[in-house]
This record gives C-alpha cells, sequence and structure tokens, in this order.
DNA sequence: CGGATTTGACCAGCGC
DNA sequence: GCGCTGGTCAAATCCG
C-alpha cells in the first residue's frame, strides 16, 4: 500500500517537475519508475495470494462451523428422537441452514423479573467475530438478524419454568420457528480449584449479589451473577472446601446470552464442554436415578491423575459438592483441577449422611488432579509423549489408548515450549481438546451416556463404535487446535494461573494482551482487607484464623 | 457520585 | 402446617 502512494507521489511529480531535466534524466527515471512499478505488481502479486489464502482459510473454518452445527443437531436429534419435532410443521430434514442454535447449561426457573423486561442481548459484531460466538452455552449465531427475535423466543420460552435447547431453524415461510425444545435438566457445573486467591478469574465480569452460610460449611457462600451483560441469567457460587479452606469451589449455573470477552472463553468452553457432556449423557430415556455418573477423580487414576473411573453411589458420596441438598436435584458435572493430595479424592470416600437418599441427578466430575503435580510423568515416552487420549472406559478397568498422535503432540509441545507441568498442560490441551473438537465431545459424551446404560447397549456413534461394557472411543480425526491459545492470558486468579502458570511469564509480551478483559475478581467471602482480628468482634464468630481473614456478620 | 458490596428480609422447595 | 435451608431481593453501606 505504502508503494502505492509512492507511485502516486511519483506521477505527481512528474507532472508538476517540468522537464527541464535532460535525456538522462528522463531515461534514469523512466528506469526507477519501471522498477517501482515492478515492484508494485510483485507486492499485489503477493496481496493476491495472502488473500486466496485467507480465502480458503475462511473456507476451511465455515467448513468446520458447518460440520460442527451437523454434529450437534446430530447429536440433538438422537438425543431426543421424540420430542416435539411434530409440533412443528418443520422436520428436521427441511432445516435449510440452523440459524441458531442453543444449548442452555440451564436456567433457574424463577427468572429475575427485573431481567425478563430488559432485552439488552449484545448485537455481535458486524463481521462476526468467531470466537466471540463461543458462549458458555455453546450459542452458534449465524444470522445476526435473528438474534433479537431468538433472544425474545428463548425468554417466552424459558419464562415458562423449564430449561430447554432450541433450535430455531427458518421455514418455508421465512419466519424462524423453534424446531425443537429439547427440555434439558438445569446443569450446573463446579469446578474445584486450588486458590489463593478470593475467587477464581474466569474472564467475566460478576456483580456479587448475596452470601449464605451453607449448612455443613463454616465458609460463607457467595452468590454472583454476570454482569458482562444486563440481562445475563448466569449466576455462580464462590465457597471454599470445609475439608480444605485452600479449595475454591465454583458453580456455574446458566447460559451466557452475550458474547464472551476473550479470556473467558478458555473457561467457558470447559464448563460448556463439561455440561454438553452432562446433558448428554443424562438426557437419555434411562431413569434419573440409575448410576449413569462417571466419577472422574475417584481412584484408579489414569495418565498421571487424570482420572477416569466409575463412581459408586454405594460407596461413595460426593461430599466435595458446595451445596449438596440442591446439587442434586440438578445434573453437576465437576471439574477437579485439584491435586489429589488435597481433600478431593479422599473426600470421595467419605460418607456423609446428606446423601442417604439416592440423589436424583448424581454428580458428573472429571478430575485433573495429579499426586505429583509438577512433574512430567515417567510414561513419556522417548520423545516423552505420553500414551494419552483415546480412553478405553470400563465399569472395571481403564486404560490408555492411542488417541492420535496431534493430541499427544500437542500437549508434548505445550509442555516442553511452555516449561509447563504435565498436569496444566493436560488440563489445557483437554479442555481446548474438548471445546474444539466435537468428536471428542460427543464420544465423552457417549461414553458417559454409555455407561449409564450399564452396557446394555451398543451405541453407534458417527461411525464410532461404542461398547458399553468396554468402550472404546476411536476418534476418526485428530483434534486440531486454534493457533492461537487463548488461555495463554496474564489472568488474575486460579484458573488462568491454573493454566498458564508457567505461561504468564512470557505472556506479558504477548500480542493476546491487549484483547483480554483483566478485571480484579469480586470477593467471594465478605471480608475485611486487615489480617489481624479487630478487637470489637467476637473472634469465634467472625475470625477465621486458617485464612487470616475477618468474615463480617453474614446472615443465615 | 456511581457502581459494587453487604446484609437483613423474604420467598420457595422440601421433609417431617 | 411448620421448620429448615438455599437462593434472591433490595436498601444500606462502602469505596474508588
Amino acid at each position: 500500500m505504502s508503494d502505492m502512494s509512492s507511485l502516486c507521489a511519483i506521477n505527481i511529480e512528474d507532472k508538476i517537475i517540468p522537464s527541464i531535466f535532460s535525456e538522462e534524466n528522463c531515461i534514469t527515471q523512466m528506469d526507477a519508475k519501471e522498477d517501482n512499478l515492478k515492484s508494485a505488481k510483485a507486492e499485489m502479486g503477493e496481496v493476491k495470494e495472502e488473500n486466496e489464502r485467507l480465502k480458503m482459510m475462511l473456507e476451511r473454518v465455515e467448513k468446520d462451523y458447518h460440520s460442527l452445527q451437523l454434529l450437534f443437531f446430530d447429536i440433538l436429534n438422537r438425543e431426543a428422537p421424540n420430542k416435539g419435532v411434530e409440533d412443528s410443521d418443520t422436520s428436521p430434514n427441511e432445516v435449510e441452514e440452523p440459524k441458531f442454535v442453543s444449548l442452555c447449561l440451564g436456567r433457574t426457573p424463577k427468572e429475575p423479573k427485573k431481567e425478563e423486561k430488559i432485552s439488552n442481548y449484545s448485537k455481535p459484531k458486524e463481521n462476526g467475530d468467531f470466537e466471540d460466538n463461543l458462549k458458555l452455552g455453546l450459542e452458534l449465531v449465524s444470522d445476526h438478524s435473528n438474534n433479537m427475535k431468538m433472544s425474545e423466543e428463548l425468554k417466552k420460552t424459558e419464562a415458562g419454568g423449564t430449561c430447554s435447547s432450541n433450535i430455531l431453524v427458518r421455514t418455508k415461510d421465512g419466519v424462524d420457528e423453534i424446531l425443537e425444545q429439547i427440555p434439558t435438566k438445569r446443569a450446573r457445573v463446579c469446578v474445584r480449584a486450588r486458590c489463593d486467591t478470593l475467587t477464581m478469574h474466569d474472564g467475566c465480569q460478576w456483580r456479587k449479589y448475596g452470601q449464605k452460610i451453607a449448612k455443613g460449611n463454616p465458609c460463607p457462600r457467595a452468590y454472583y451473577r454476570c454482569t458482562v451483560a444486563a440481562a445475563c441469567p448466569v449466576r455462580k457460587q464462590v465457597q471454599r472446601c470445609a475439608e480444605d479452606m485452600s479449595i475454591l469451589i465454583t458453580t456455574y449455573e446458566g447460559s451466557h446470552n452475550h458474547p464472551l470477552p476473550v479470556s473467558a472463553t478458555a473457561m467457558a468452553s470447559t464448563t460448556s464442554a463439561a455440561a454438553s457432556m452432562l446433558l448428554s449423557g443424562s438426557s437419555s430415556s434411562q431413569p434419573e436415578n440409575r448410576h449413569n455418573s462417571v466419577f472422574f477423580g475417584n481412584a484408579p487414576t489414569l495418565l498421571n491423575g487424570l482420572s477416569f473411573s466409575h463412581f459408586d453411589h454405594s460407596s461413595a458420596k460426593q461430599v466435595f459438592l458446595p451445596n449438596p441438598a440442591s446439587q442434586n436435584l440438578f445434573p453437576t458435572i465437576t471439574l477437579d483441577l485439584t491435586s489429589a493430595s488435597s481433600s478431593a479424592t479422599t473426600n470421595f470416600n467419605r460418607s456423609s449422611s446428606t446423601f442417604a437418599s439416592t440423589p436424583r441427578f448424581p454428580p458428573l466430575s472429571l478430575s485433573f488432579c495429579s499426586p505429583e503435580p509438577n512433574i512430567i510423568p515417567s510414561f513419556w515416552g522417548n520423545k516423552g509423549v505420553p500414551n494419552i487420549g483415546t480412553m478405553r472406559v470400563n465399569k472395571t478397568h481403564i486404560r490408555p489408548l492411542n488417541m492420535g498422535n496431534q493430541f499427544e503432540e500437542n500437549l508434548y509441545q505445550h509442555c516442553i515450549k511452555n516449561q509447563t507441568p504435565f498436569k496444566e498442560a493436560l488440563a489445557e490441551t483437554l479442555t481446548k481438546a474438548i471445546s474444539t473438537d466435537p468428536s471428542l465431545r460427543s464420544a465423552i459424551a457417549a461414553a458417559v451416556s454409555s455407561i449409564g446404560r450399564q452396557g446394555s447397549i451398543n451405541a453407534k456413534h458417527g461411525g464410532e463404535e461404542i461398547l458399553g461394557s468396554g468402550l472404546s472411543l476411536k476418534l476418526g480425526e485428530h483434534p486440531q487446535y486454534p493457533s492461537s491459545n487463548h488461555l495463554n492470558q496474564n489472568g488474575k486468579g486460579c484458573i488462568a494461573g491454573y493454566f498458564n502458570k508457567s505461561s504468564s511469564s512470557s505472556s506479558s509480551s504477548s500480542s493476546e494482551v491487549g484483547n483480554f478483559m483483566l478485571l480484579q475478581p469480586p470477593q467471594p467471602f465478605s471480608i475485611s482487607k486487615r489480617t489481624t482480628p479487630p478487637s470489637n468482634v467476637d473472634p469465634i464468630n467472625h475470625w477465621i484464623p486458617e485464612i487470616g481473614h475477618f468474615y463480617s456478620k453474614t446472615t443465615l
């Protein structure tokens, strides 16, 4: 572009400068002009090439997006073959182009009245930033003109008290209709993580609206709602683990109705992937009290701490859940990012009278714990590539299989490049894998549901044969990871820190830093900033010496 | 002064 | 029906 302007400048000069130069001067000028023309042409060629490359990239992205959508519909159709389709004139085959797909993590039946009135749906950008469409609720927006309408539709649907997964399609009349309303249970994603800070930084902006001391835990539970958009229904609860104060338990509920900040996409994609896994697994026709949960957190461990094992309610109780009584009303998936040396694993086997009755929704837990968090595992091969990936999930035995070199290489490269402990690299890589690879996500989801069926059926899933008793997941494609690493952020708080503890040193110079919304996390507890207990308060009730904080009076 | 936090009150769901 | 508990509201308060 600068050459173009210089060309213009030359032309102008040619007109202005009188022909006082000699012929030689003219010739040299002509040569210079030709050179400029040549270089400009060459540059134009490069630009054209780059244009072509970008076009191809765009096509590829669109293609991926399309296949992802198709996969989504496939999953949804399989999960709810008999639900609500007849309500619409439009059959799935008539779906010309899905315009809006929304999967909610869950909505509170009673929606805030104030928020109902507000239709503050953030309009996506004109050029449709791809990342902006990554939302906690796995919402895929392809037609911006429908956003407002869909938002209204969603509100109407959700106001009815049920959380539904809606597919909005354009019918022959050109009218958007909700093709399916798949009643999903109110899913929650619970994240356990060691955290010295008061709350996890997950990239979103939260406003505290309440605090309570829940029964069985002296630590108060703080309630937050998302304030990125005024009408965002997402809530989160933050509470310290009673057994181990260093563990912060964050429970997310709901689906963001707005584009997320880049720094929030890591956690959002993790939780949405986990939730979609959970909902896929729990939305089968089996009775809800069946033991259909996979408890990734109990021994035996796999892959140096990434535990995939079956949770047996007869022998274990899920005492780590922050809100046991209500958690069991809803499907809950727990992402356990704590180390195994903590109470996380041991807690699982502790009995609790709270769970005397069979929970309606047994929890699902993904554990990224490791007995030795900061070492690269011994099973790294000659190249240091761990044999991880495709898993054979069985009720009684688990063994690692080959998932694909890409995955292993990615993990290995991450560890080497960032000097990242394996646990963190694994967590990050798996997070990305789950969130970016629909095959993996649906495969795990199918695994979850398949286990629940007690091995009674052989499910066919997108060419991946899933056996109920000895589940073998073969992924047809290697996961493709985005080149930009959204997890390498200079975020505060422990989730960001967990994912990029090692990369933080270089993240300050990262070009992506500017994209991150670095928010000071709100305080999960009402604590004062002093480090010694004040003299005029009851030290027993208000001063928590273990964490060196003063709790102000809380409600009961 | 405006936004965030605190905290007492209120409501709903559930078990007895 | 009553009590318990979790979740939310909203006025008061705090804080930058």
